[in-house]
DNA sequence: TGAGGAATAT
DNA sequence: GATATTCCTC
């Protein structure tokens, strides 16, 4: 990279014109249009005359580094478009693909739908993990909860098809659980599905949701409180685990999987309650689970998810978290969407994502 | 009505 | 293949 002084010229005139490449996105690429900046601020001091070796070293290191040593970083940045949305809601997120000519138009209403939205969707994780920017929010889970909003449930129905992609809006906040067309006709009749296919389409179908950390804590939590997998209803759990716009049958489906899950694994299935705390494979080491996620839940949601990890909680500390898991032994998660961490994995499958907690157990209830 | 489980969709 | 949703049955 570093050019000669008799090519420091020529150097800094391609940089400056990646810069004016890099200029067009500033939005996309702060830091490269920064980074390119000082370099040529660099070559140029090295040009002048006055070599400062910093600058050499900054402006190759800038390059190098950003690409080896925050590499990383950016990959948890990657995101960032769409975080970037999150934090100052002056971006948008996932128009930006298609729509960056005409988002300006639409920028202030979408902004509002935006933050609206955002603020609602804690426990249901339609999107990647948020990153450690975002643990502060944790507060907005608590908001989230408070009106119930806790579950976003997700509607995509007609109205909000307007979009196109987004907009789960507004709307949906607090309640509205997606759900239930409703048999209006319920029905026996062997027309239900025809006749619903017709009059909606496919529209009719929920967008499907991932269970995110949160959300599946409480589930967990609910569980332990009710005694285990097995003996939990649907209902109870949904009942315990207070998210407004979650519905029993998203929470039957989430069990059907836990309990699959757990039956695949025997290891660790007691959950909840409790007892004889399983080992689990972990590599090559016997882990001794608290007890496959009823028991982080249970701390920490205990009384108070508020806190609690809020999902950037969940994520972030993951990659922090050396250990445990492996859960692998356990299920693969899976989870939604890609996660930036490579730290495998982690969370959120029913299994392992309270293991990922760790421990403690008090096991309590409300 | 609700639960459990299977089928189906994504 | 995993996970979520919907359907079916009890």
């Amino acid at each position: 990279m570093l050019p000669r002084k008799m090519g420091f010229r020529d150097y800094i005139e391609a940089l400056e014109e990646e810069r004016r490449k890099i200029q067009v996105f500033p939005k996309e690429l702060p830091l490269s249009l920064e980074l390119v900046t000082q370099a040529i601020e660099g070559c140029r001091q090295q040009l002048s005359g006055t070599v400062a070796d910093y600058n050499l070293n900054g402006q190759s290191e800038c390059s190098e580094q950003t690409s080896m040593d925050e590499g990383p970083a950016f990959e948890e940045f990657i995101p960032i478009k769409k975080r970037a949305s999150q934090d100052s809601v002056e971006e948008e997120d996932d128009e930006d693909e298609d729509e960056q000519h005409s988002h300006q138009l639409k920028k202030t209403t979408s902004d509002k739908k935006k933050s609206d939205w955002l603020r609602s969707v804690q426990l249901w994780n339609p999107n990647p993990p948020p990153t450690k920017e975002d643990v502060p929010r944790k507060t907005n889970v608590v908001e989230v909860k408070r009106n119930g909003g806790a579950f976003q449930p997700f509607q995509r129905d007609e109205k909000s098809v307007v979009n196109g992609k987004a907009n789960n809006g507004a709307s949906a906040i607090g309640k509205a659980p997606s759900s239930p067309p409703v048999p209006a006709t319920s029905s026996t009749g062997p027309m239900r599905i025809d006749s619903k296919k017709e009059e909606k389409g496919q529209a009719q179908r929920k967008q499907r949701r991932c269970w995110s950390q949160e959300l599946h804590k409480r589930f967990l939590h609910a569980l332990q409180q009710l005694g285990g997998a097995d003996s939990a209803t649907p209902k109870q759990i949904r009942e315990l685990m207070k998210v407004d716009g979650l519905t029993n049958d998203e929470v039957k489906s989430h069990l059907q999987k836990f309990r699959l899950h757990t039956r695949r694994s025997p290891i660790m299935h007691n959950n909840g309650s409790s007892q004889a705390a399983p080992l689990f494979l972990v590599g090559n080491i016997f882990v001794q689970p608290p007890e496959y996620g009823a028991v982080a839940t249970s701390t920490a949601s205990g009384g108070e998810l508020t806190t609690v990890s809020a999902p950037t909680g969940i994520y972030a500390p993951v990659a922090a978290h050396p250990p445990p898991v492996t859960h692998a032994t356990i299920m693969k998660h899976s989870h939604s969407q890609e996660r930036p961490n490579n730290h495998s994995v982690h969370s959120d499958s029913p299994a392992s994502s309270s293991s990922t907690h760790t421990i403690t157990a008090p096991s309590h209830a409300p």
